[in-house]
DNA sequence: TCTGGGGTCCTAGGACCC
DNA sequence: TCTGGGGTCCTAGGACCC
């Protein structure tokens, strides 16, 4: 018996989503825009094929998917993180171990001394996703994550499933991989690579560990010995919770006014407490960014950025906002045309085993704990900004765009599809 | 006019301790 | 010529991922 990783990785995933709910597009390029309607980041086969190109800004495509009639999208998160939830449940109904490694990819550890077996259990797996969500995926198999990964990209090229053995055929496959293809192996790296004439993932396999150390770090010698067909990267089974949370967002158009910042650092201040409620934390930590347009060619870039400790740890929505404000006073400059705002929450740590402080009012900490709590049930159940703060703002002129956003299909009763028989 | 967002891991270097 | 030595913790920044 011999273990295998394999790796269940759906095609396209969010135009995939979108055809889910619109057949009339299935066999038609389309692809699915950023925040704001900012740039591709989904494209299905046929717009790769007409030669978009990954994280293009739209306006620059806008001529060409008009000309091809390409079908575009607005991102609908709401929708694509419920496909997924129901992809990710019929693998975790298949396998015992699974890391779900991201919205549209999961590691699976398989026993099996048959490849053949293996195959034809992963190619019965991929017709029952297919059916049961509509959502096409491709499956490699191999000995390690990094090797998995490539199985991965030969199986969206043919038949859908790929076992990667690591026996002799070995380096003739990993000979035809770009050594910037390989997991682990980004822009920088493979420049560098480039320079040492080191073209493909065969001769970067047989790299001398200490010679790689002094291109990278140890996570670069991970990776060759994972070539090799040696795991150093362990399936990740029970999610730990995040250790640092993020909500950073452009504006629709730009802010220039206090007021409205106000609105949109304390709506994102919101938005990351219920990140942090929801995997029982609590921060010590908050930073308020704030960013002019990195693209613009009459104003130079500002970043300004302020970094809050606080005295206890909290995870109240009301204690950050009044924190947030205070910070963002203090870093706003009038007169300039704001394009963004970021909260960072950090110094996290468990909700249950908080230390209080001696300042601390007890007893009101724990009223606004189950005004939290009542907070989160409402709009879990009946849909986000239900309860809101009143600083979040009503009218919210700086929302981002989504002018060609889909419905939520799957997550909301008045946008449910409807079918004309 | 218009260019995404949210994470992780690793390392170097400073602060601080005995 | 000849600095004491050996640790831990924290943070900023780089690189990478989807």
């Amino acid at each position: 018996m011999s273990k295998y990783v394999g790796l269940i990785d759906c095609n396209n995933f969010y135009a995939s989503c979108e055809r889910v709910f619109d057949p009339s597009i299935q066999h038609k390029p389309v692809v699915v825009l950023s925040n704001n309607d900012g740039c591709v980041i989904a494209r299905s086969s046929e717009a790769k094929k007409i030669g978009i190109k990954m994280g293009e800004p739209f306006f620059k495509c806008k001529d060409i998917f008009i000309k091809q009639s390409v079908k575009v999208f607005s991102s609908n998160y709401t929708l694509y993180a419920d496909m997924s939830n129901r992809v990710m449940a019929i693998i975790k109904e298949h396998f015992e171990d699974v890391e779900v490694y991201s919205i549209d990819e999961a590691f699976v550890c398989v026993e099996d001394s048959s490849v053949e077996r293996l195959h034809k259990e992963f190619v019965h797996l991929r017709n029952k996703i297919l059916k049961w969500t509509g959502i096409p995926v491709s499956v490699g198999i191999s000995k390690t994550k990094t090797l998995a990964k490539l199985a991965g990209r030969v199986a969206k090229k043919n038949t859908g499933v790929y076992c990667l053995s690591t026996s002799e055929d070995l380096p003739k496959a990993l000979k035809d991989v770009p050594v910037g293809s390989v997991w682990g192996i980004g822009r920088r790296l493979e420049k560098k690579f480039h320079q040492k004439g080191i073209y493909n993932a065969y001769q970067l396999s047989v790299l001398d560990h200490k010679f790689a150390k002094s291109l990278g770090t140890v996570t670069l010698v991970r990776t060759i010995l994972e070539l090799k067909g040696v795991p150093c990267i362990n399936l990740d089974f029970l999610p730990s919770a995040k250790r640092q949370i993020t909500t950073s967002r452009a504006f629709g158009s730009s802010i220039h006014t206090l007021e409205s910042l106000r609105e949109a650092v304390s709506t994102y201040i919101s938005r990351a407490a219920e990140k942090l409620r929801s995997q029982g934390s609590s921060c010590s930590t908050i930073t308020v960014a704030l960013s002019t347009n990195r693209f613009s060619q009459k104003e130079s870039y500002k970043f300004f950025v302020k970094t809050q400790s606080l005295i206890s740890s909290t995870d109240s929505t009301s204690r950050l906002i009044s924190v947030g404000k205070s910070i963002l006073e203090s870093i706003f400059k009038k007169g300039l045309a704001y394009k963004k705002a970021h909260i960072f929450l950090s110094g996290l740590e468990s909700s249950a085993s908080k230390q209080y402080s001696l300042v601390d009012n007890v007893p009101s900490i724990v009223r606004e704990s189950s005004l939290m709590r009542v907070l989160d049930k409402l709009n879990n159940s009946y849909g986000r900004d239900t309860l809101k703060y009143a600083v979040t703002g009503i009218s919210r002129d700086w929302i981002m765009k989504r002018e060609k956003k889909s419905q939520s299909y799957t997550t909301n009763w008045n946008e449910i599809l409807t079918i004309q028989l």
